[in-house]
DNA sequence: CGACTTTGACCTGCGC
DNA sequence: GCGCAGGTCAAAGTCG
């Protein structure tokens, strides 16, 4: 299912890449090999990165090669809404428990709110006009996901190339739309955290593959990253990297 | 001159 | 229905 996101995230220098789920948070020394910490009891096992990105449903890339200084630890979100708190105020976590299909939780996610969104637009009994615009407008929401990077640099260097379409002032809130209370209130109890979002577009031909970057108002040192869609071709990097030749980039998901 | 970025306008969905 | 917010478009600007 990523065979698109192949050669993927913080590949730029100096890069902390910030992944990993409960229970787990990981440390990479040293690309392919991560040390897998279980935050619960502290013990830390080394694996094959590739290996275990692959059995947690990350991509492999998340690990590429391009590292130095792998010190990889940190948060997967949830791509509809990397800003989204748990229960605890912390970010919310996929579920990855299917990863030993090899599927992103989220793809099942994704599936649920499409056919959500299907069935809505069928009780809504629109127009053939409005269909029509539905059609070309609406499209079907691309496989998502997203993770939180540590990084100086915005973009991370992940293989492919990007054109940046659009960029946005969010409300970086993380209790968006408070019914019932006046805008002070709300300003008071959830201050409002504006960031900057920024668009971006495979330059590939046919590649529809979209990605969001934005970096967390709460701490500037994240990026927030959010890769859409399948790539339909290899990494650019491909070609010019042959000479290092790695496992992690020879593999197609 | 082509590739890329910037930026305001526009469109759409959603909550109230 | 209205207003807000997110996402996209496209013209203008910038850069190599």
């Amino acid at each position: 299912m990523f065979e698109d996101h192949q050669g993927m995230a913080a590949a730029a220098a100096g890069a902390t890449t910030q992944m990993g789920f409960l229970p787990f948070s990981m440390a990479a020394t040293a690309a392919p090999n991560l040390n897998f910490t279980n935050n619960s009891n502290n013990s830390s096992s080394s694996l094959d990165c590739h290996q275990s990105l692959k059995n947690f449903s990350i991509p492999p890339s998340l690990s590429s090669h391009h590292h130095n200084n792998n010190n990889l630890s940190g948060t997967l979100l949830s791509p509809s809404s990397p800003h989204a708190t748990d229960h605890f105020g912390g970010p919310q976590l996929l579920s990855l428990q299917r990863s030993s299909a090899n599927l992103w939780a989220y793809g099942d996610v994704n599936e649920c709110y499409n056919n959500k969104r299907m069935v809505q637009d069928h009780h809504l009994g629109v127009t053939a006009m409005k269909m029509k615009k539905i059609k070309t407008r609406r499209k079907v929401r691309e496989p998502r996901f997203c993770f939180k990077t540590m990084s100086e640099v915005d973009v991370l260097d992940d293989g492919y190339k990007w054109r940046k379409y659009g960029q946005k002032v969010v409300k970086n809130t993380q209790h968006p739309r408070l019914s019932g209370k006046l805008w002070w209130q709300s300003l008071i109890i959830y201050p409002i955290v504006h960031s900057i979002r920024s668009y971006y577009r495979c330059t590939q031909d046919n590649c529809r593959v979209k990605k969001r970057v934005e970096r967390l108002a709460e701490d500037p040192r994240m990026v927030i990253t959010t890769y859409e869609g399948r790539h339909v071709h290899s990494p650019s990097h491909d070609q010019e990297d042959s000479q290092s030749p790695s496992q992690l980039n020879n593999f197609f998901w």
